[in-house]
DNA sequence: TGCATTTACGAAAACGATTAAGTAGCGTGT
DNA sequence: ACACGCTACTTAATCGTTTTCGTAAATGCA
């Protein structure tokens, strides 16, 4: 329960304490042999450093702020953010960094993003934000704090963005090549990340000569099925259906799937499908979903070698945008027309 | 960037950095003017409090450590841990703590958690494992450190749990009440969680008289769809099918229903299943999923008020064992024969 | 041997807050 | 007028580290 002390391993040594610490932290003044037993009494008694006494003379928290957006569509709830955090976790924590949320508000009082990363003297922020134009974002960004973002890109910042242009580009270009002219396509709600997946969906359609009618395109949501089921049935409701609908992401697809089939339709024999992500769901579906999978684990871990390194290493430190790219993943429920 | 002292507010005020410290922290032996525009100065300034000379004067951290076991079938990606997740740390927030996840290793040293919760001085843990088995997690639970599990008692602690007994029966008797005699159930992989479900499902079986053949009851895994396909197949193959399919939860549920289709059975009309957990997807599903909803968002905010009330209030504290009761959602995938 | 240099350690200050103890100043009761 | 008790503040110690500087002993070199 109660920590063990420099002072303690000091007493137990017959040294001074500025001597314990030195022979823990491999300093160069200090003879082989007292460091060496030093340090075997340190851990015979169970010795970890105090991380607030640590952090308050240091000035370094080994700790890492993450800037999670909670809400509905992009959160903790959402499989490709969970799993970028699941893999930069895991990064980090073997560099050596424990991960602290960051919120506006602790307690009664009301704090900038900023503000709450001064007080816990973060050493690196981890930025994983739907609205990335946040005022208070934006502060944390122009602070001289090393930072690293997902899928959004601020000039100077590290970034680690999923290939969204491309990645659509391949999924579109894979329905054209099955044969479809006629392609729906279901957006998520506006954010960054959307509008490049919508231009580029747009780019790709038009290089293909492919003329996509206005009401092909429908705004949705991520990770919502009821919403997607009902872009699902406008579209069928209309005169000339499309024969391909793009669903924002797998998980959302679900809705649409559910409608299609009291529709009486079946995928893919009277429509074709695609989802985005490439979650463990859409594996498990029959037939197995068409998507886009993007590789969250190496996002994360992308991320966390970029922060680690603006952390450490700042003079040698350049903030790259590191762009992943994605893989199609075939599945069967594009029909070859 | 640079963080503003108590000492540069004392000298701006020409006071002492303890009449500052008591000015902040409204002590009683301080003159109300006094105090009133040293908290105007301050707010000037932009004060915020280090937290790591706080917490290294005060013993405590106003960090609560979460530890979280991080794998495939539970851990972050799962919607029903995301959730509680999330509505613990808004609440905690408002209690002014924040979240920092604590680990077994920080950098190449191997710790335990309770080393980890001691180096980071947290001040209770939320513990949100899987396998409370490990001795780890039995060292950090008979440490003095206030801590409340989800879904998991031990005694002397508080825990906030999923009334799965009751559920369980709950759906049972939806299921019997219907008029199903023939019903499997898949169970998730063998935790605390699972064996009182199972001894559950079997005990409200017995209850209303049914007997329940060996091979109805598979073993199956939390979370994922392709196991729940597979052990789909498995009832399916058998000579006298079941008339209703209990999943483990609405996520894996989806492998059922993929692989039910292509066998060509629809649901509920030749066969009848249940999902549990009550995520948003099933919501998503026509006909919408039958399924039991835990109220993963009542869970996180009872197990933050009682852990916050552990921490504060230790003298009045009582560690309870507070159980949540969940929903049943009726949904339309269990036929009336 | 004598002097300079290196090695190995200790003393003490510092990080930014909290807090016990001390002390002015002032009013009050007798 | 004097002791007493408040109030409102300051002083200084403290939390557990790190780190600069000082110094004694050991060593190198001539």
């Amino acid at each position: 329960m109660l920590a063990v002390t420099l002072k303690q391993i000091a007493e137990a040594c017959n040294v001074s304490t500025a001597t314990v610490s030195k022979a823990l932290n491999y300093a160069s003044d200090i003879g082989a042999d007292t460091a060496k037993s030093i340090r075997q009494t340190a851990k015979n008694m169970g010795y970890f450093p105090n991380a607030a006494a640590r952090s308050l003379k240091t000035n370094h928290s080994r700790n890492i702020g993450i800037l999670f957006s909670l809400n509905k569509a992009i959160g903790l709830t959402h499989e490709y953010f969970a799993q970028i955090l699941e893999s930069f976790q895991l990064k980090v924590e073997k560099a050596g960094y424990d991960l602290t949320f960051i919120s506006r508000n602790i307690g009664k009082t009301v704090m900038s993003y900023l503000e709450h990363s001064i007080y816990r003297n973060c050493d690196g922020i981890f930025i994983l934000s739907k609205d990335c134009s946040d005022p208070s974002v934006l502060e944390l960004v122009s602070s001289k704090i090393p930072l690293v973002t997902i899928d959004y890109v601020f000039e100077g910042c590290g970034a680690v963005i999923s290939d969204n242009a491309n990645n659509m580009s391949k999924l579109v270009r894979f329905v054209y090549n099955r044969g479809h002219r006629k392609i729906a396509f279901i957006s998520g709600e506006d954010t960054a990340v959307t509008r490049i997946r919508l231009a580029s969906f747009h780019k790709t359609c038009t290089h293909l000569g492919l003329n996509i009618p206005d009401n092909y395109i429908i705004k949705g949501q991520y990770h919502s099925p009821e919403i997607s089921a009902e872009a699902t049935r406008r579209l069928y409701e209309l005169p000339d259906r499309p024969t391909c609908i793009m669903y924002p992401d797998d998980y959302s697809y679900i809705g649409g799937m559910n409608e299609l089939e009291d529709l009486g339709l079946s995928i893919p024999e009277d429509i074709s499908v695609t989802g985005f992500d490439g979650i463990s769901l859409s594996k498990g579906l029959r037939p197995n979903l068409t998507t886009l999978r993007q590789d969250s684990e190496l996002i994360g871990i992308k991320a966390a070698q970029l922060l680690v390194s603006a952390i450490e290493s700042p003079s040698t430190y350049i903030p790259e945008h590191i762009v992943i790219p994605g893989n199609l993943w075939e599945g069967g429920t594009v029909k070859r027309l």
